[in-house]
DNA sequence: CCCCTTGCTGACAGCACTGTCAGCAATTTA
DNA sequence: TAAATTGCTGACAGTGCTGTCAGCAAGGGG
């Protein structure tokens, strides 16, 4: 009856002291996005870990202690992944410009990154400290590199002064559109990712170049 | 004891079924824009309209059922704030883009709506239905308007052909992130309103114009 | 002035969910 | 193989919430 690989005497479970976090916090991910913090139930995160419900309690001292466990790894994977720099020494802005987007949008588009947009915008209102530590760990290092390249680029005569390059929200602003439409309405109306990122460059560089 | 004009004789309530469900939609939009659905207690929205819990359920017939009314009312004061057009004909399309971006960034930042995009995103998993209704109701007419003004922009050579034009979403993108952005992050770090839709027309006309 | 209609409320039942704990059984050690 | 360790579970208590209902009282009609 177990889904165990001998047959004949099924243990009723396993102990796997290590994978359980892990585990755990991925299931937790998962209920988390798609009910939130209040409609999440530990019942349904311990049967998608595999594991019984009072087993979360030995791992995480309580629901809470669990959602920020989960945000804290959404968030620590998303620096991870920022943290392959983009090169830009040899190359023109664009060129920069160019990659930095195309990496971002696989970022901003990735289950993981939507989850965690997801849960600062439902959750950012009872639970400010996470948003501040979004704040702080990620948005601060993703506009000083901006900050650095648009700097770069002004300084090469590549790029003219003007608002846009005052304000580096606005050149990653459709970005994170893309990513919040795709999340909200793709069931119903899918954008084109590598044409919506093409016409951003395009306008973005148009717009801001000297 | 009671906040009553009278003293004396102070009458525990007062009837009043017509202003009702106003008062109870208004006071479960905040609790549900801060909470969310399953956060949301009709106990807390009760009290915030002044009223027992048990004359909710005379009104609504349930909690998704006041939350659905909720919702709706949002919508419908988008689309009537929407219904104010944008007179196109006389005037140079970035005239008419900038005052059309001028009406967009005030609607976005209105905390009516921006409750409803937060709702939009919380809920919309659970609610595929709302989502839909959002798409059709309201993302359609406005992607409408923008391509008109758009095709005829084309047409008198003020615009040029590009990725841009093909995908009018991107063209107020900005607009939208910078409504989530102060949602989510307005404690932390204002962005200036005026300098952000300046620089975004700017980017965009600088990125389309021919 | 008194009665009738009905908007409104307090109290009740039922449910789902969180967090706890004694004890079972999988694995390790001797 | 037998004993010790400990990862894990089923069952329990407690809480807060939704939805219901009989009845009170505000306001209108006679």
């Amino acid at each position: 009856m177990t889904t165990d690989i001998a047959h004949g005497d099924a243990p009723a479970y396993r102990r796997r002291k290590d994978h359980r976090p892990d585990e755990i916090v991925a299931a937790a991910l998962e209920e988390f996005n798609f009910r939130g913090f209040a409609g999440a139930s530990m019942a349904r995160i311990a049967k998608g870990a595999g594991v019984s419900r009072a087993t979360l309690y030995l791992y995480f001292e309580n629901k809470e202690a669990l959602f920020l466990a989960v945000a804290e790894a959404a968030m620590a994977g998303f620096t991870r992944d920022a943290a392959r720099k983009v090169e830009f020494d040899d190359h023109t802005t664009e060129e920069t410009l160019r990659a930095l987007f195309r990496q971002f949008y696989a970022m901003m588009t990735s289950t993981k990154n939507s989850a965690l947009m997801r849960i600062l915008i439902s959750e950012g209102p009872s639970m400010p400290g996470l948003v501040q530590a979004y704040h702080e760990q990620i948005l601060r290092n993703g506009r000083q590199l901006l900050e650095r390249i648009i700097a770069r680029g002004l300084e090469r005569g590549e790029l003219r002064p003007c608002p846009a390059t005052r304000i580096p929200q606005l050149l990653i602003a459709p970005a994170m559109f893309f990513a919040i439409h795709s999340m909200v309405f793709g069931e119903l109306e899918t954008l084109d990712e590598e044409a919506f990122a093409e016409g951003h460059l395009d306008i973005i560089m148009r717009g801001i170049a000297a």
